[in-house]
DNA sequence: CTTGACCTTACAGTATAGGGCAAGGTGTAG
DNA sequence: CTACACCTTGCCCTATACTGTAAGGTCAAG
């Protein structure tokens, strides 16, 4: 199986392929005999296995821990439940923040409906946005794939 | 003042400030007549509101569309009601899809909690990360600075 | 023999908000 | 005169997961 049937088999591109294959996450595929790369059906599977990791918030640098253990000859489950853990205490941070920078949103947005912008004063540009608003963290975060 | 009282004043550096002006945020300031920039009083304020918008989310573009407004001498509170509109519903769009992978996750925990990892099939990598889960959305987004 | 689809590598660019470092000028104190 | 703090510009680097483009090789069909 060449390249781009793999790609087109498992929804993903050359590209991305060969950029998993650089970061380690794909075994480098025997070559044919004009150096095109040659996958046997496992290759689908992993990719396929990259896509899902992705989809529930694994960076492929988590997910290349993960393959590390499978050929290393380990079962990598307990890494994966760790990682679990891991994600799912980063998720409710950021859903904290989140709801916390929803609720700063919506004051401003009562603000706004309240306040008239003549008496915006230049100086500040603009009174609808003030210091000591409550959110002081920063970020969300990418959690899957950006 | 000069560019370290400033950056001191407001908890900022001056990276940043220089930042911010290359990208039109701020002014560019007098110069001293040794070619050192010599902020007045007003600057302090527009670093302030810079810093106040990137806590409520707003990326430096945003930030430079509405002192665009200012500095064409029209009141920016419409287009930052505007703005806070669109950060709040970006914002739901987040929560809904945090909330999305959090369940997932859960579901994935207890899923590791009764899998054996003897029976871990090596083709898939891990049994624990398997395609069709219900997380499609892939990003979190960064809402504040990051 | 040529066209076209497919493949190869390598380098650059995307977005965001600066940080780090180099090489050098300024200004004041001792 | 020298040390030292502060300033200047300019260029590259960070993280993430790729995509785009260039320049060229491979292979089957017509």
């Amino acid at each position: 199986m060449l390249i781009g049937e793999l790609a087109c088999q498992t929804g993903s591109t050359t590209k991305a392929i060969r950029f998993y294959e650089a970061q380690g996450l794909l075994p480098p595929p025997a070559r044919t005999a004009g150096g095109y790369r040659d996958y046997g059906e496992d290759a689908n599977a992993r990719v396929s296995f990259i896509h899902a990791g992705q989809a529930i918030g694994f960076t492929l640098g988590e997910l290349r821990e993960v393959i590390a253990f499978r050929d290393h000859g380990q079962t990598p489950c307990a890494h994966v439940a760790a990682l679990l853990e891991h994600k799912a205490k980063e998720v409710d941070v950021r859903l904290a923040e989140l709801v916390e920078l929803r609720k700063t949103l919506q004051g401003l947005r009562d603000r706004a409906a309240h306040l008239d912008p003549a008496d915006c004063p230049p100086a500040s540009v603009c009174h609808l946005i003030l210091p000591n608003l409550p959110v002081q963290k920063h970020n969300i975060g990418r959690i899957v794939n950006g």
